[in-house]
DNA sequence: CTGAAGTTTCAGAAAATACTGAAAATTCAG
DNA sequence: CTGAATTTTCAGTATTTTCTGAAACTTCAG
């Protein structure tokens, strides 16, 4: 491997993190490659630049096909297959996070809806299943909630993001305006605001910085 | 291994999936167990239940203690140590959150921190760095967001999830409100609105189930 | 203290995973 | 078609990870 001195660190650094990410050292490696390089590269390319075996390479690009991580790209004039990251780091999260629930979640949701089909036969399943009835809404809430956010614009969720715990004071916010129109109070969003305040106490003029 | 037919299939789930999660099959029976027992266990009902070597329960519960993801209980007049998995969906989660950050995130966050600070030496080098700063910037954009949502209440999360991509329209309003309030159009949340609706448009009386 | 009960460590065996080179398969220009 | 260029497959090897039993260690009742 003889990489430039930023790129070579986070090439080895990411071959160093796939076993944490449940990837292997191989596919950790490529990725990173072709995210910091500055244009598509073929199987060779990355087999040279890495000191893998060609066969290698084959198995760890194939397997970032498998994630939709790389985009396959023809040059003109050149049969050989290039191979890039897409540019926008929220696609490729948007990626990463569909392809692990497919795999690390979906089976578990799909395994826990079969189980809470049956009728337990012994005492201790009675309460294996009400545990099982417990995880079973709290990754549904979640992989809900994804499916929603993956529609999301990613300016949107970012201003978002960006605001924080303050999403908390919408709701808030929320609640008083629709108790303001209804004339009842709202019990069913729980904002954890138990003090009587103001209704709709805006932010001063020179506020700054999405603070609500 | 000789578990009620329900407990049974979870445990064996979790024990494949243990593989695609980054944690062995050991681990994820043993949390299994834990999760769906109605009483603590000690290591030797770990090992007999799920035909484990003494000294492998040993281990696995030593990893799952690494990842506080297990309590530790003393009975009286035992000295044998009960674990137990917390009873709270909530809590796991946020357990889980946090030490996959720090092992899986920290790790890159700081690494990309430290290529940030050097001078590339080579152009390609010059990209590499362009790169790696967006990456830098989405994953602190994502941590810091976490350390807010890890600080807010299990109740209010299930409340904002529940509303999933409707936050939105929170924030629309937001912008709308203020915008009557301050007499300036706001243009610093991208709230991905673009044509002109009535203000403060609220819902119908009779509406159900938080739908804004 | 002593020793029985309990837990952890560790070296080596077993199993799983990653990697290679050679051969097979595919693709496509001519 | 043909065959050169390219990619994929695969059997065997190397490496890594998991698991075990035996031994070492720790704890605590008596």
């Amino acid at each position: 491997m003889d990489l430039p001195p930023l790129t070579q660190r986070f090439v080895l650094h990411f071959g160093e993190m796939g076993s944490r990410w449940g990837i292997n050292r191989t596919v950790g490696q490529i990725y990173a490659l072709l995210y910091v390089a500055s244009k598509p590269l073929n199987a060779d390319d990355v087999g040279e630049a890495l000191g893998f075996s060609r066969s290698n390479v084959s198995m760890g690009l194939k397997e970032l096909q498998s994630w939709n991580l790389v985009r396959l790209i023809h040059q003109p004039n050149d049969r050989r297959e290039y191979f890039q990251a897409p540019e926008d780091v929220w696609a490729i999260f948007r990626t990463l996070a569909a392809e692990r629930r497919k795999r690390e979640i979906d089976p578990t949701l799909s395994m826990l809806r079969d189980a809470l089909m049956e009728q337990p036969s012994v005492s201790a399943d009675i309460y294996a299943q009400e545990r099982m009835r417990q995880m079973h809404g709290f990754i549904e809430l979640m992989t809900d909630w994804l499916d929603d956010v993956q529609k999301m614009d990613s300016a949107i969720l970012t201003s978002l993001m960006q605001m924080g715990a303050k999403v908390q004071k919408l709701l808030e916010i929320k609640d008083r305006v629709k108790q303001v129109f209804t004339g009842k109070p709202q019990a069913e969003t729980a904002t954890g605001s138990t003090t009587e305040q103001p209704v709709l106490e805006l932010p001063a003029q020179g506020d700054e910085h999405g603070k609500l």
